[in-house]
DNA sequence: GCTTGACCTCAAGTTAGCTTGAGGTTGTAG
DNA sequence: CTACAACCTCAAGCTAACTTGAGGTCAAGC
């Protein structure tokens, strides 16, 4: 252990508790960046910890793989972010946040105004045929929380 | 078309929206049921267009198709569902929809309380630690929203 | 110098919710 | 009675976010 600040990946993955293989499943999708020994291992930065705790974090508010690396490109590579750079990222989750929260309560209102109705009838249901969209996109998980 | 009250695939599937493959779909995951013609082709009862209005409207409530089986199993099986059945699906998926809506909520008061504190401190956090789990399970697509 | 454990790559498997395609049958309009 | 649309059954593919496994290399202790 010389002062430089390189750590192994199973380092890595026992700071951040997460897994090897998914460490380098981010390293493959673009969320971090390593480079390599002699020997062809793996070797991070120690800031790269923080890295993987947002990664950890954006996840836990729900954010998408393709989404959290849109926020990481707003955070330094390699510097320890500062509390403004933080407060960039915070602001932008923050309204995702919120109109995911938006849009469940629309769809809560809608249910509020239909229990009982018993229309269940697709040309008139204001859930069936709202203006907005949830679950409407083309594939993958769709509107699925928890 | 004689006075019975069967209608194939096709015809259900314009019904309601849903295309023919999805239909399948969900009769092979037990969602609805159908019986057969002479000739091997599905025959479905009118309930059905009911049925499959109901999983559309669940799933833009957020629900898993294995939440919705467990719904629809409330229902009856080929009788229009009166008022009666269609309130105790509504309220139960109405708790649902609160259960994530809190949880949502939650989890932005933690991000509000960590706003500009830049602690990204995997011991400290209160959003990377916190007591109720939200994309904490196994596997499958977890936490999305939209 | 040998064993052991950490590491490497690449391929395939997992769940959800479907779609797409291949290859074959049915039903109906003309 | 023939054409053609609609139907049938598998099987495989797609996205997300990873895991698991096979088969091989590297590094350190004894």
């Amino acid at each position: 252990m010389n002062g430089n600040q390189l750590i192994s990946i199973g380092t890595l993955s026992e700071r951040t508790g997460v897994s090897v293989s998914a460490i380098r499943f981010y390293e493959q999708k673009g969320l971090i960046e390593s480079l390599r020994s002699g020997g062809n291992q793996r070797r991070f930065l120690r800031s790269d910890i923080r890295r993987i705790s947002f990664i950890l974090i954006a996840q836990k508010l729900g954010l998408g793989l393709a989404e959290i690396e849109t926020e990481l490109a707003r955070l330094p590579q390699g510097r320890t972010p500062t509390k403004h750079d933080w407060e960039k990222v915070s602001r932008s989750i923050r309204s995702q946040l919120d109109a995911k929260i938006a849009l469940l309560e629309r769809t809560r209102a809608k249910l509020d105004g239909c229990i009982g109705c018993g229309c269940l009838s697709l040309k008139n249901c204001r859930l069936y045929n709202p203006n907005d969209e949830a679950g409407e996109s083309g594939s993958g998980p769709r509107f699925v929380l928890g």
